[in-house]
DNA sequence: AAAAAAC
């Protein structure tokens, strides 16, 4: 649930053996927060802060503004959601009445998925407390969000745009804010969300508390830093740019059209029970999880394209573990928490060099070892350059013979086996001999599942049971959520794009 | 050049 580290519950760090300045393991006894927020931490299984924890509670409890670099997997929800509890906590009544349940603290986020993730956060660290906390964002539709707002919430976190259509129909009022935390301010700076920020940021008191936490810190990061906040300290807990050390990075050079084969092989044959993939394009991405399908292997697609409904789905589907490949624009790339993801996979490198620090964030968390995995094709050089400039070392490259069908141009298909470093001249043979039968790989050998390559051309696209039944359960919840949109529910559940109105 | 986010 939250991005904290977990602690195997076996070897459960005894609560009383933090006293102050001893050696022991710090615990989250020692920030002198109330019982009833412990509780709920251990609970959510929770003993040892992290470093931006250790780091920012205190800061935070103490009032001051914080400018936090801080990537997710750190820790960071955790960071300031208790500390935010804790300092509203004596203002907390019990009464129903509305007017006793102002909005106080306001946390807002770059992605619908993130600020559900984060209301989830704050929830469970919540949940024995009078505290009430809820969620705004768009995509889905605004009646049950206005009357939990008028109801009253203490705690509110939103995505911008449906924060400011709540505030046009005055269901919401900003007007009590003692606390803001702009969450992934960089990523909200990317998508053009600053003069949202400055119109929120214009409907709340002078007098608050405010935490910025980005993952870098550019100049107009630092701008907007020193127009809202008050003399923020400063807590970093990871360079920014940097990746982690227990996340290895390797880079397969394959030709286009051999990337689909390339990320079924890498999936099957590195044994990788759950993976996102990234694509750099909505249609790219529905179309990879069509052909993943095909090939037997459970999979999604998430991306901005798909109702909400489908995409909180997709999301709800793979941590629960029943979806193998989650494929994914950079809607996944930042703020997801997924337990433990063995390897990410990029299947086109990202265009912003700083976008692939935050896919290979997804893997590795919490100290666990992750694989980095990205096809690379000939148009995409200035892309790994970029990469390798920004992370200042070089990336391991391997070569990586794509077995599997691989669609062709034109819709014909290519022999098997192709090397696909065949540009560089470091091919064994391009073609095989005509007549000569090659032996069966010992991945299609154990690949006994592959249809004959016709047959696979020449039928329609039929989705699996599993994506069948998935597809159903996203239509009924989009039913539920937004009865007027049956068709894109519908068209979207075939991992089809829905055509967009802009331009 | 692409993605994200309000109706």
């Amino acid at each position: 649930m939250s991005d904290s580290v977990v602690t195997n519950t076996s070897a459960a760090v005894p609560e009383a053996s933090g006293t102050p300045g001893s050696a022991a393991a710090p615990t989250f006894d020692q920030f002198g927060l109330a019982a009833d927020i412990l509780k709920a931490v251990t609970e959510s299984g929770y003993t040892t802060p992290t470093p931006i924890q250790a780091q920012a509670i205190p800061v935070v409890l103490a009032g001051r503004d914080v400018m936090g670099a801080a990537q997710t997997g750190t820790g960071k929800t955790a960071s300031f959601s208790l500390p935010i509890i804790q300092r509203l906590l004596p203002q907390a009544n019990t009464s129903a009445s509305p007017a006793r349940h102002p909005v106080r603290a306001l946390i807002l986020t770059p992605t619908r998925e993130l600020a559900d993730q984060v209301a989830a956060n704050v929830q469970a660290y919540s949940k024995h407390t009078p505290l009430r906390s809820t969620v705004v964002f768009g995509g889905v539709d605004m009646n049950p969000q206005s009357e939990a707002l008028r109801r009253g919430v203490e705690v509110l976190i939103a995505t911008p745009g449906r924060l400011l259509d709540h505030v046009q129909q005055k269901t919401l009022n900003l007007g009590q804010v003692q606390m803001l935390v702009l969450d992934e301010a960089d990523r909200m700076l990317d998508m053009g969300f600053l003069p949202d920020l400055q119109r929120i940021l214009n409907l709340l008191p002078k007098e608050r508390q405010t935490l910025l936490f980005s993952a870098t810190f550019s100049g107009e990061i630092k701008k907007l830093a020193a127009t809202y906040l008050r003399n923020p300290q400063t807590i970093e807990v990871a360079r920014s740019n940097s990746t982690a050390t227990n996340v290895r990075q390797i880079v397969f050079e394959v030709h286009e059209s051999d990337k689909s084969g390339a990320v079924a092989q890498l999936i099957r044959e590195r044994n990788l029970k759950q993976v996102i993939v990234f694509c750099n394009s909505k249609i790219g991405a529905s179309r990879l999880a069509r052909v993943l399908e095909r090939d037997g292997i459970i999979a999604t697609a998430i991306h901005g394209d798909r109702t909400q409904g489908e995409r909180m789905q997709a999301l709800d589907a793979f941590k629960r573990g029943e979806i193998e490949a989650l494929v994914a624009t950079d809607v996944a790339a930042r703020g997801l928490d997924i337990v433990e993801l063995p390897a990410v996979i990029n299947f086109d490198l990202p265009f912003s060099a700083e976008d692939y620090v935050h896919r290979i964030g997804r893997t590795g968390r919490a100290g666990a070892s992750g694989d980095a995995l990205s096809l690379c094709s000939a148009n995409e050089k200035k892309q790994l350059a970029d990469i390798e400039k920004l992370i200042k070392r070089p990336l391991e490259v391997e070569t990586l013979t794509v077995t599997t069908p691989a669609r062709r141009e034109g819709g014909r298909r290519e022999r098997d086996e192709r090397p696909v470093r065949a540009e560089r001249g470091e091919h064994r043979h391009a073609r095989e001999e005509s007549g000569s039968r090659r032996r069966a790989t010992s991945f299609e050998r154990s690949h006994a599942r592959q249809q004959p390559v016709d047959e696979f051309f020449l039928k329609p696209y039929e989705p699996s049971p599993a994506s069948v039944k998935r597809h159903d359960e996203a239509v009924e919840h989009e039913r539920k959520a937004a009865p007027k949109q049956p068709l894109a529910a519908l068209l979207g559940g075939l991992g089809m794009p829905r055509k967009t109105t802009s331009s």
